[in-house]
DNA sequence: AATGAAAAATGTAGCCA
DNA sequence: TGGCTACATTTTTCATT
């Protein structure tokens, strides 16, 4: 499925996604159709699923980040799982095992956004709130070795 | 700082950050040396970080995903965080207020991997496990609006 | 996967409101 | 300050090997 060169390329890509065909050709040591072909081949099958600019979100105007968990209340599973969706604030959100249900990431502009927002869902859920105080990890890929083929 | 036409730069660069100069202009009706000029700036102001592709985990041979949240056992806060950032398969952590102190992502090969992290972890760390079923919002940009000028 | 030619995109410079 | 056109350079695409 993958070999060194598409995860080569695919790393090459990580440090700019928008890097002309003509530099990954150089970093790669081959020709601007042969990795214009990897690329698409990649974007085909949906190894590559997106490209997009990883925005600043204090320049976005919010300055504070929540992980909220909620447990929705009886009866409320589906009504909690279209609220979360239908909250353009929540930048994240996860359905997970154990007592919690979801665990979502918020953005907002500032705390009372914060109440007014978890206000919203005091109807339908129960929720568990905590202030994101630093980011020791930003979103980062992981190891990239092929489902399929060695990379050896 | 930041009017609607960045906004909508930036909005068209989110359906695909790969798009050449020529089509967001032709989107923005503008000329191509001043969408250049524009997310030059947007690019040195920091408003956008970078471009990144959005890889498949799942291609990447990663079956699982987990959220699992720590507290550091006492003395153990700084051991903890190194050893965060140290593990690769961690692919974002939050530091929040509250008992659980580090909220982490995963992503795993399999079940036993996430039992070897784990493992990994007790001695600095009490931690709580929840794997992920799925995933009803998937990262996403909140509402853009400028921090700064009006966008009216 | 590479080549080479045609088409398209980019960066630069000078000019205008 | 922003945005424009014109043009030289680079990149991308496509047909072919």
């Amino acid at each position: 499925m993958m070999d060194w060169i598409d995860i080569t390329l695919l790393t090459a890509l990580q440090r700019n996604a928008r890097t002309s065909l003509a530099n990954l050709a150089r970093a790669l040591n081959m020709s601007g159709p042969s990795v214009s072909e990897r690329l698409k081949r990649l974007e085909e099958q949906r190894v590559i699923e997106a490209y997009v600019p990883v925005l600043n979100i204090k320049s976005l105007g919010y300055t504070l980040e929540a992980i909220v968990r909620m447990q929705p209340l009886p009866g409320q599973l589906k009504a909690l799982e279209k609220q979360i969706i239908d909250t353009p604030n929540i930048t994240e959100c996860d359905k997970v095992t154990g007592e919690d249900c979801f665990i979502a990431r918020l953005v907002l502009r500032d705390i009372t956004e914060l109440d007014e927002i978890l206000d919203g869902f005091s109807t339908i859920a129960m929720t568990a709130t905590s202030i994101v105080k630093s980011s020791p990890v930003k979103r980062r890929t992981p190891p990239l070795q092929s489902a399929g083929r060695s990379t050896t």
